[in-house]
RNA sequence: GGGGGAGUAGCUCAGCUGGUUAGAGCGCCGGCCUGUCACGCCGGAGGUCGCGGGUUCGAGCCCCGUCUCUCUCGCCA
């Protein structure tokens, strides 16, 4: 008999009744009746009853077992007396007679139960990650975590991709987040930083002809947390190819996030061919560059119809003349709402630092229909049938307009549109709705420094190339540059880059970036480019988003293994904690504190 | 850094208009219980009502300050 066990906790069934074995594992369930006694033991691979009674030399032992003690059982396999049976659990048709019990490891009082499902305060159950995940639904989501990883490992190799490994210690690179940094002991004053992303090093694999790059990637960004961000660290699919356009990398990655969806998303359906919205549309349309595609409503632009002579409400007609624009945010349904339905939005838009959101209610009338609500009266009947056209409306619906300059009522009608369509029901569930965003700008205006910005990413290749760099006005270059959205969530980005020197020292120059600056920050790559660079794209897929999803949780922190906390700090090892001043003297650092408060 | 919400037993929460000794469920400890699988029954321990100040005859409750947690915006090429 081995040490510790002949089965796991999953493994026994009728055919073994009769049987003399031995289960290791936790205590999760004790259930004393004073005369018999029921442990349910706990493996990683399931649980098994196992019942004692005065009968058994392990009687008293057994009744000294408290919650999550680990204990060795030996024991007789029998079938469960009738009308006892649990089909609940697959080994519920038999139970093992304990014999003999030795304690491996007793557990003192527990901060948080395993069994059950009791909500927790999350730093309790950070600081006790490891009684976390011995419950069911997080260890559940971390084996699902290990098996969608290695299905797309699984995908990409099939493509002919290989696995590489790139540097953890590197360069701080510019432009985009804040850099984790690590100070070097023998280089005094100088620092490595972790890598965003391995965005360089994977080009240059490209250079150096590999042709096919792939690497399940962790990236470290030193930005302050969201829901659907990762403090810290998180990891990408990330991919790159050689002598590829746009088509090639879409049909090399379309089959491999599908194919994901479809093996884990639990038969819920998938998006067979992902539409192709560019990111103007998705702007107007959706007012999000990462679209929830199972929200039925789209959004419309109204802009013309209320800067007409005959339409005379002024807080819009004002906005328009600076240049703002009006978004038209259809409400199925709605007419059929208290008033409160349209003053709470009205609130929240208020909230969400906007004026407000005005509103017009359809009811029906003889002549098709009417509009009501605060400011129909300023709205001709004409006015009124185009912008039911346009917002695609009928008489039973409500419209939400949304007034501010072109980027911010965008966005407050995406907010909007999200709301609506969650207050009235109207999302579809248990889909996933995937889309390609395409054509995103190559550059942005940046108001606070009056400059023009990289919009995305500044290795990307303009569309239009050199001559659009030199000929066009740089706010409407496009880049081939696309991300995939997933029911609201951004789950990957990439592009096709710029891979002639002087095309980049071009685009950097827009920028503000003079070429010097080039060498100096990217001076590897722009090495490279000088010698023989193969046209090549690529892309990066946020794994733990896409578990996310498939796991159906709204929290990267139930799908990751030691997940910080929303103030990246690790309550489990105690991190980020203080250096020896022998540590700090071999790093020729010393500390420059803030004043505490 | 800005904004919203919340801090009462180990956990989840109740606590009325400011009024006697601050409660419940779960968990924990003890007792009883031979077929449970959220076992049941009886009993017990456990509280600086986040902290500091104020108003009041009297504060868990009202006011001011502060700290912590949480969501959100900024940030995220």
């Amino acid at each position: 008999m081995h040490r510790y066990r002949s089965h796991t906790c999953g493994d026994l069934r009728e055919t073994q009744a009769d049987e003399t074995i031995r289960l290791s594992g936790w205590c999760h369930r004790i259930r004393d009746h004073g005369g018999v006694l029921f442990i349910d033991l706990r493996d990683h691979y399931g649980m098994t009853q196992c019942v004692v009674d005065p009968d058994s030399a392990a009687f008293p032992l057994a009744e000294k077992l408290r919650s999550e003690w680990v204990v060795k059982i030996d024991g007789l396999v029998r079938k469960r007396p009738a009308g006892t049976e649990n089909p609940e659990m697959p080994t519920g048709l038999i139970e093992v007679y304990v014999t003999e019990i030795e304690v491996l490891g007793p557990a003192a009082e527990l901060p948080m139960p395993v069994f059950g499902d009791v909500d927790y305060p999350e730093d309790i159950r950070l600081k006790y990650r490891f009684l976390d995940l011995r419950r069911e639904k997080l260890h559940k989501n971390i084996m699902l975590r290990g098996k969608v990883v290695d299905s797309l490992r699984r995908r990409m190799k099939e493509q002919g991709f290989f696995e590489f490994q790139t540097p953890i210690l590197t360069a701080s690179s510019p432009e985009g987040a804040r850099d984790f940094l690590v100070p070097s002991r023998i280089h005094p004053g100088k620092f490595y930083a972790l890598p965003q992303a391995p965005q360089q090093y994977k080009q240059l694999l490209m250079m150096a002809g590999f042709d096919r790059y792939f690497q399940i990637a962790p990236c470290f960004r030193d930005e302050d947390p969201r829901a659907d961000r990762l403090p810290g660290e998180f990891y990408q699919l990330d991919i790159e190819m050689s002598f590829v356009t746009q088509e090639d990398i879409f049909a090399a990655m379309e089959p491999v996030i599908r194919g994901a969806f479809e093996e884990f998303g639990n038969g819920q359906p998938v998006t067979q061919v992902f539409p192709r919205i560019p990111y103007a549309e998705a702007m107007l349309k959706y007012g999000s560059d990462k679209p929830d595609l199972r929200n039925p409503l789209v959004i419309a632009d109204v802009t013309d119809l209320f800067g007409r002579d005959d339409v005379t409400f002024n807080a819009f007609k004002n906005v328009i003349k600076k240049g703002g624009v009006v978004r038209a945010i259809p409400a199925t349904g709605a007419a059929a709402q208290p008033r409160s339905f349209f003053d709470k939005l009205n609130d929240w838009a208020k909230s969400e630092g906007a004026a407000g959101l005005g509103y017009v209610i359809f009811e029906g009338g003889d002549n098709g229909p009417v509009g009501k609500g605060p400011i129909a009266k300023f709205l001709p009947a004409d006015v009124q049938a185009a912008i039911i056209a346009r917002a695609d409306l009928k008489a039973g619906d409500a419209v939400f307009f949304a007034c501010d300059i072109e980027e911010k009522a965008a966005k407050l009608a995406g907010a909007a549109r999200l709301r609506i369509g969650h207050e009235l029901g109207l999302s579809k569930t248990g889909v996933f709705e995937l889309c390609w965003i395409v054509d995103f700008p190559m550059y942005e205006w940046n108001e606070d420094d009056k400059k023009v910005d990289f919009s995305h990413n500044p290795f990307s290749m303009p569309q239009g190339g050199l001559e659009a760099l030199q000929q066009q006005d740089p706010l409407t270059i496009k880049a081939f540059q696309y991300d995939i959205a997933c029911n609201g969530y951004e789950i990957a980005s990439g592009g096709i880059r710029n891979h002639r020197p002087e095309a980049m020292v071009k685009a950097f120059e827009i920028a503000g970036y003079g070429e010097e600056t080039v060498v100096e920050r990217f001076g590897g790559m722009y090495r490279a480019f000088q010698y023989g660079a193969p046209p090549h794209g690529g892309m990066a897929a946020g794994i733990d988003r896409i578990i996310m999803l498939l796991a159906g949780v709204q929290n990267l922190r139930e799908i990751s293994l030691f997940p910080m906390n929303q103030k990246a700090e690790d309550l489990l090892m105690g991190a980020p904690s203080e250096a020896t001043t022998k540590q700090l003297r071999e790093l020729h650092i010393r500390l420059n504190l803030p004043e505490p408060k």
